[in-house]
DNA sequence: GACCAGGCACATC
DNA sequence: GATGTGCATGGT
């Protein structure tokens, strides 16, 4: 079994499957996707309950909403100009070019929407593959600050050559191109994260510290 | 009070 | 091309 293959195998017997994304449609994970960024998903929670109580949760009424009424709502998600901008800029993507339909897009390769999503500004890679992934159901792999730790942590990736393509590919190119498999690897990646794989320290209790890794 | 959280764009060198 | 910085709330 490879390196990768153990890590899942002792992630999934440790937390069991994670129901990735928590989100109720589409739309809402592709949401949550941006207001996560560099955010807790407690925080997040709350923005997207302010969005849903006030039920512009759904394209056409986010994208006839003013930027400052936006930021209001998702205020406590942090960021909240920056990132009231950046949902609007996906929304004028979603509205404009695609009818506000995120099912339209279905018949749209998996590259091509990546390329899109990569052009709309405020989306980056760890968004635009979290969209792809969870709300469009692509085999993509997500890649995010835990996987990166996890990775050089254990040896599956130098420091110095550490950047997101080389993450995805490493872990990519060793598993089946299964979006199941994808869904829920990143989302045990998050779980052991958000316990165990903090800057530091290094504790003894996480499920992988029995495998080989760096001090 | 310090540190951290499921990034990203932009300025500067 | 690499590195640094701003953006901000809320939990531990």
């Amino acid at each position: 079994m490879s390196k990768i293959h153990e890590i899942y195998s002792v992630l999934f017997k440790s937390y069991g499957p994670q129901h990735w994304w928590p989100g109720d449609t589409p739309f809402e994970i592709a949401v949550g996707a941006i207001l996560t960024q560099n955010t807790n998903w407690k925080n997040v929670e709350k923005a997207i309950n302010n969005l849903k109580a006030a039920c512009v949760l759904e394209p056409a009424a986010l994208y006839d909403l003013p930027i400052p009424k936006l930021a209001e709502y998702i205020k406590p998600a942090g960021y909240f100009n920056i990132k009231a901008g950046r949902l609007k800029n996906f929304l004028n993507w979603l509205c404009d070019s695609h009818s506000g339909d995120l099912a339209s897009l279905e018949k749209i390769s998996t590259s091509t929407l990546r390329e899109e999503l990569l052009a709309v500004k405020g989306i980056g890679p760890e968004t635009a593959d979290s969209i792809l992934l969870y709300a469009l159901n692509r085999p993509v792999f997500v890649v995010d600050t835990y996987t990166a730790r996890l990775a050089v942590r254990h040896n599956l990736i130098d420091e110095s050559s550490c950047n997101y393509h080389e993450l995805q590919d490493i872990f990519a190119s060793s598993l089946d191109r299964d979006q199941k498999l994808f869904n829920e690897f990143h989302a045990l990646i998050v779980c052991v994260g958000k316990d165990y794989c903090r800057p530091r320290p290094l504790c003894d209790l996480c499920p992988l510290s029995h495998l080989p890794r760096n001090t």
